[in-house]
DNA sequence: ACAACATATCAGCGAGGAGTGATATGGCGC
DNA sequence: GCGCCATATCACTCCTCGCTGATATGTTGT
């Protein structure tokens, strides 16, 4: 197993820290887990997340900049996919974890409940 | 491949972002990090972080709420350590994807360089 | 009991980011 | 070309969270 570094400056961990982030919102877990399933285009994402167009475009944009999906354009529409199944793995992992970590999360309320 | 949900205000999201938000912070990875290689007392994480000492201590209580870390009293020592194995595979898994994505999350400027 | 070290707690400040609303761009069919 | 639909962009506000500084609690040796 890989020595991990600890100094908090270190480029690596804030890659990682700003990898989390992405993942760290509600909005863009909604965006991910669907697109996970199946590629969508943004008014189909609109339906299934229920959040507003502006604001899936947004999130999109930032998803795309950092290369966590990606996009074609098929006629007027533009469809949304997961960029690499490793996204996937990342999810299947989180759950996992949770699966044994969940009483501890819902309790701690250093984080408001989103 | 379980299928995941969408709608973003589902409590398997929302404990997702939670969790999430507990690895977004360069700080708490630089704890968690140096705590995946031994454990190790406050002090300790101090000096290897970097980091003051009230706030490595804020973080701990929040990464021992969420259950993410255990502690244990030695003398007047407190040895923190992961709770989890999971913890590390998630951290090797981040690693991972970031050998895809990393040029796009460093060019994404929707985060600050932390 | 006292001094010294280890850790925890708390209030307050400052900054980053998520959501909204209005608006702009772009492609399609008639 | 003109509406219409799909998507993107932007300014603004509110709220949340991380850090600091001062202080409290706790433990060990002498």
């Amino acid at each position: 197993m890989a020595q991990f570094v600890d100094d908090r400056k270190s480029a690596t961990i804030e890659r990682r820290a700003k990898l989390f982030r992405g993942f760290a919102d509600p909005s863009r877990l909604a965006i991910l887990g669907a697109l996970c399933n199946e590629p969508l285009a943004v008014h189909e994402l609109v339906e299934r997340t229920k959040l507003s167009q502006p604001n899936v475009s947004n999130h999109l944009r930032c998803l795309l900049e950092c290369g966590l999906v990606a996009s074609d354009r098929h006629g007027r529409f533009i469809r949304y996919r997961i960029s690499s199944p490793r996204i996937t793995v990342l999810l299947s992992d989180v759950d996992a974890l949770l699966d044994v970590v969940a009483v501890g999360v819902e309790a701690c309320d250093n984080y408001r409940e989103a």
